[in-house]
RNA sequence: GGGCGCAUAGCUCAGCUGGGAGAGCACCUGCCUUACAAGCAGGGGGUCAUAGGUUCGAGCCCUAUUGUGCCCACCA
């Protein structure tokens, strides 16, 4: 880049894909086992193969990216390992589509044909979403990357199965699970969605054998009661206990059924009676178990009715429900009323799902969730904000046991076989040769996957080659920190902190970070229904990459949701162009080659170590933000330090200096501009990776990429309060006499000459020697100080600060009525200090009871606004005796 | 039915362990000052939802209330 030739605007695109592409070359995310560094790894949350990138992923691999750059220049052997999920239901139902598209079905294609599409399926656009990672700067280990169904993370999955098998903790057994009638498969519990629908409550009596007398029950589901098996009361009901043991006509079916006694029943709701229908209601199903009924199914796996249902069989539920409320019409149906509850979803495809009695596989959760909720107590595992640990244990507390195989043929395969002479089942770590009970050779495997995320639970282990005991895993486990979205706290991070436990024996990660959601900018949450989703990509078209991260992470707190909308991306560019301007200026006044052997540090000028002083005072600040994940504060910190007291005031005030090529003090300014700017860049560089890369690099600087340089440390040395105090007082001055200026409309090209009161001779001379920064910044043509006043101009206006009375002599332009209005102001601002100070000091508890230096900072702001009080009423005498 | 958030300037939101209310955008005034008009300088604007309490001191801690959002739970 010729450096005379920097375009006026930062262009993203010039840069972005080109470092990343060098990043890339120089290998700098790669991390090696290296016992000389400390380690420091995240695991990704690895994206689905199906997933577009969202603003969702945006959010989270940047929070990532941010960590795993901050702790690799901090010298860590910093690892960010990524990968993808074979997502098995949401591939399957996407690939069946695209069957479906070609006339073709799974069925038709057959098990092995259908893999094969879905490996190609796999191939064809596993990699896109990978890609999109990358245009967000995401500085993964791509070496490393890793997929779910690998060779390596599938026996992971089968040495885990098999193991809690033998274990006895996972186990086949005659449940009821949740069935989607349209994915053709069970869920787990946490993929079940509620939703509240608007329903009817329907009344319907049940004739008691043998009298002409009815039990009327209420019931959601009238269809239901083809499967009925008992009606059900309280047994403390005094309304019913006379009917405890009798037995009851159902109605349709004409089957006899009892009328059992069970707790659950509540008396108050409906009639205080409920049909049993065991084959298809969670808690019918336990008090069937309770009371040994049968369980008649009456439901096929698409939800239509079977056998089972008598005449109804082959309609579908929703019709059966019509013809059902139809036929009761005439002699059973009492009442019906409109009634509002939760049905539940699939998560997936959002249909209704319907509770079903089936064979299915199990993992028993109580043992596996009581170390998993140790973990996070002890605060071994630390949620980030700790809220978040609420529901975890809310979770793990009362969590059922998990169903984990399911009806698709994406996925991992159970490894269990079933022999066909003895029926002997048997689970295996490899496809066993004979039945080891009857040492047959028909075995036939079971026809079921596992639920996508009975993998991805052990993602933070089986990626660094567990089971084999890898150095990897030695080194990099248990990783540092997991950065995910309060959505996925029960499927996911529940379930690999008691894989963690359970198999390595350790926690997987020290830190849980949970980030909000990111919504649109009315505030709602971004979907494909809505059509309101924010896609990153042309964010990052339109703005550049380092402006979507900025904006995703200023002004946010952790855990919270976020708003998304224009105007942030605005400023977030805004910011951008900011710091490439104020880089602009210090290349243009940079000799080509420029080096710093010459400096002489007792050149350094009071802004010089000012400036230092402060970028150290930053550096510590941030460094501190970003080890609490505050990256909002921090972020924030970084944007004032750069846009305010480098850019508006520092570059400002070096101007002169540059200017003039023989000016005193040049090359020391350059070197500070130079230094600042190197810190600055560095500090932003884990927010903002391109940009800082594109500048650090055009410095002068010891390393080629700022990736590999070290993260700026604080240097007690640099710190110095003194200066910042003194600047801080010029600052203070200039800030007043533009004040001045402006309110009372001085043109901007009136330049008066300035007296400046001041009895301290040290910042008399600090005035002095900064006379060219007055000039330059305040707008006036000089100034004199004087350490009394004797010397105050006639026709001046003046302003009153700390330690300096400031006069600026308009003449002919003064406006007496104004310029009071003015000092009337000052004073009742003071005037109103003066009155919190002294009503915090003649409190005598505040005197008694705080804190030391909390009274002594009263008593100094007491001292400083009093003065300026009597300074400013002397000033308003003086004014009135004009007017 | 339980649990968790949120309510701060016109809008969107920060505000870390309690110690003089902040930012961005919007608004008003003046500036094309040789880094940046995507900018510079100056300015206006808030009973921090309400009511109590703790404290020398509360936007921050406690209690209750109102509004609002989310999560969990089998009330048929």
């Amino acid at each position: 880049m010729n450096r005379n030739d920097i375009p006026k605007n930062y262009e993203p695109k010039d840069v972005e894909d080109r470092l990343y592409q060098f990043w890339l070359d120089k290998d700098y995310f790669h991390a090696e086992v290296d016992r000389e560094k400390e380690p420091y790894t995240i695991v990704m949350p690895p994206p689905n193969i199906t997933g577009q990138l969202h603003m969702g992923h945006a959010l989270d691999n940047t929070l990532q990216d941010a960590l795993i750059r901050f702790k690799r220049m901090q010298g860590y052997s910093a690892l960010w390992l990524p990968g993808t999920d074979h997502a098995s239901i949401a591939t399957e139902v996407k690939i069946v589509e695209r069957l479906s598209q070609e006339g073709l079905s799974k069925e038709s294609l057959g098990r092995d044909k259908f893999l094969e599409r879905a490996w190609e399926w796999k191939n064809e656009y596993g990699g896109r979403i990978v890609e999109q990672l990358k245009k967000i700067g995401s500085s993964c280990d791509w070496k490393r990357e890793s997929f779910t169904m690998d060779e390596k993370l599938s026996k992971a999955v089968t040495e885990v199965f098999v193991r809690l098998y033998e274990k006895g903790l996972i186990y086949r057994g005659e449940r009821i699970v949740h069935w989607c009638p349209c994915c053709l498969t069970t869920i787990s519990d946490a993929e079940v969605e509620y939703e509240e629908m608007e329903g009817s409550l329907w009344y319907i009596r049940y004739p008691i054998k043998g009298t002409d007398d009815y039990l009327t029950i209420a019931t959601t589901r009238p269809e239901t009661m083809l499967g009925d098996t008992a009606l059900a009361v309280n047994p403390e009901d005094e309304r019913y206990k006379q009917f405890i043991g009798k037995t009851v006509i159902l109605p349709l079916m004409n089957r006899e059924i009892p009328v059992i006694a069970d707790e659950y029943v509540e008396k108050e709701f409906g009639t205080g009676i409920v049909k049993i229908t065991p084959a298809h209601d969670p808690n019918d199903f336990e008090i069937g178990q309770r009371h040994d009924l049968p369980v008649v199914d009456i439901l096929n796996d698409d939800a239509t009715m079977n056998k089972n249902a008598g005449i109804y069989d082959g309609l579908d539920r929703y019709e059966a429900r019509k013809k059902v409320i139809q036929d009761l019409q005439l002699d059973f149906l009492v009442d019906s009323k409109s009634h509002t509850h939760n049905v539940g979803t699939c998560y997936r495809c959002h249909s209704i799902i319907e509770p079903k009695v089936s064979k299915q596989w199990f993992v028993e959760m109580k043992p596996l969730a009581k170390p998993a909720i140790e973990a996070v107590k002890s605060g071994e595992t630390q949620f980030m904000p700790e809220r978040f640990s609420k529901t975890y244990f809310n979770w793990m507390e009362n969590v059922q046991d998990w169903c984990i195989s399911r009806q698709l043929w994406w996925g991992h395969r159970i490894p269990a076989w079933y022999c066909s002479d003895c029926g002997h089942l048997q689970v295996s770590r490899t496809v066993p040769e004979a039945c080891e009970k009857c040492a047959g050779h028909r075995l036939v495997q079971d026809e079921d996957v596992l639920d996508t995320w009975f993998s991805s639970a052990l993602w933070p282990f089986s990626t660094l080659g567990w089971p084999d005991k890898t150095e990897d895993l030695d080194y990099f486990y248990p990783t540092n920190v997991l950065v995910t979205g309060y959505d996925i706290i029960f499927f996911w991070v529940a379930r690999m902190i008691f894989s963690g436990i359970e198999h390595m024996g350790e926690i997987p990660f020290k830190h849980v970070l949970i980030h909000g959601l990111v919504r649109d900018s009315q505030g709602r949450k971004m979907s494909k229904s809505l059509n309101n989703g924010v896609d990153p990509l042309e964010v990052i078209d339109k703005y550049g990459t380092d402006a979507l991260r900025y904006a995703l992470i200023i002004g946010t707190s952790p855990g919270n949701d976020m708003r998304f909308s224009d105007e942030k991306l605005d400023s977030s560019r805004n910011f951008a162009n900011k710091i490439w301007n104020a880089f602009r200026f210090v290349m243009m006044n940079f000799d080509t080659d420029e080096t710093f052997d010459n400096v002489n540090k007792d050149n350094l000028t009071l802004s010089d170590c000012w400036i230092l002083s402060r970028a150290n005072t930053i550096i510590r600040e941030v460094t501190e933000n970003i080890e609490k994940f505050e990256f909002g504060i921090g972020l924030q910190k970084i944007y004032e330090f750069i846009w305010e007291e480098f850019c508006d005031w520092y570059i400002e005030l070096v101007k002169p200096r540059l200017f003039d090529r023989e000016a005193k003090g040049r090359i020391e300014a350059l070197y500070v501009l130079n230094e600042v700017l190197k810190t600055s860049m560095k500090l932003l560089h884990p927010f903002m990776p391109f940009i800082t890369e594109q500048i650090y690099q055009h410095l002068v600087i010891e390393d080629e990429s700022i990736m590999v340089s070290d993260w700026p440390i604080y240097d007690q040395e640099l710190n110095d309060p003194k200066s910042e105090s003194l600047m801080g007082t010029v600052m203070e001055a200039i800030r007043s006499i533009r004040n001045i200026k402006s309110e009372m409309k001085v043109p901007v090209n009136r330049k008066p000459k300035a007296v400046f009161v001041i009895d301290d001779l040290k910042m008399g001379t600090i005035f002095e020697q900064e006379e060219s920064t007055f000039i330059r910044l305040a707008g006036i043509s000089g100034f004199e100080v004087h350490a009394d006043k004797s010397h105050i101009p006639q026709d001046a206006v003046s302003n009153v600060i700390e330690g300096v009375e400031i006069f600026i002599p308009l003449d002919e332009l003064l406006d007496f009525d104004k310029e009071l209005e003015r000092l009337q102001k000052e004073k009742k601002n003071l005037k109103g200090e003066i009155a919190r100070a002294n009503g915090k000091l003649n409190n005598e508890k505040f005197v008694s009871k705080a804190p030391a230096d909390v009274v002594a900072v009263e008593r100094e702001k007491l001292a400083k606004y009093s003065e300026m009080y009597s300074k400013v009423l002397e000033r308003i005498e003086l004014i009135k005796n004009k007017i």
